[in-house]
DNA sequence: ATTAAATATAGCAAATATGCTATAACAACT
DNA sequence: AGTTGTTATAGCATATTTGCTATATTTAAT
């Protein structure tokens, strides 16, 4: 087994770029973390792991966040 | 600590819908699963566990694999 | 400057995403 | 039927996502 085997994908600057994008797009919608992740069934560390880009958040956790930040999740996407 | 701590959010209707679609338009394009993982870092087992709806990607998994089957991210969020 | 609200960080535990290898199932074709 | 190409599945190991709690840091308001 290679040594790199275990070295997954995951591009910081993507990942910094989007928590800005989501953070800009949360704010716009003045809503702070802890009412989002009260509506929605994720934790507040959670949301500010995304925003701070410590995280590669999965696909239902983006959509459910989505969801409730009444924002068509292509938005979400929509960083350099 | 809640019983209910440690259930995720992982709506299995929605990835087996992403899978769908990410497949529909992965044959669109005419490449193999195969082609695919060697383009993008990613590995064929994964690329079938997604289009199978059996895991729950990555936004870098995500992107990644958007940019080599050479397609706007938010296409593959279009499904319903 | 204090206080209060909001956000960030840290550490732990559990679930899972991911890669690898091998095998099985399936499809298309001869 | 047999072959070949493609996709799906299974089992294992590791890294990471996620939730929880608590604490720290930052921001806003008075």
């Amino acid at each position: 087994m290679s040594l790199l085997s275990f070295v997954n994908f995951r591009d910081e600057k993507v990942l910094l770029a989007f928590g800005k994008n989501f953070q800009k797009i949360r704010k716009g919608k003045e809503i702070t973390q802890e009412e989002l992740a009260y509506k929605s069934d994720i934790s507040l560390s959670q949301i500010a792991r995304i925003e701070t880009g410590k995280i590669n958040p999965t696909l239902c956790t983006i959509l459910e966040l989505a969801k409730n930040l009444k924002v068509d999740p292509s938005e979400l996407l929509k960083f350099t």
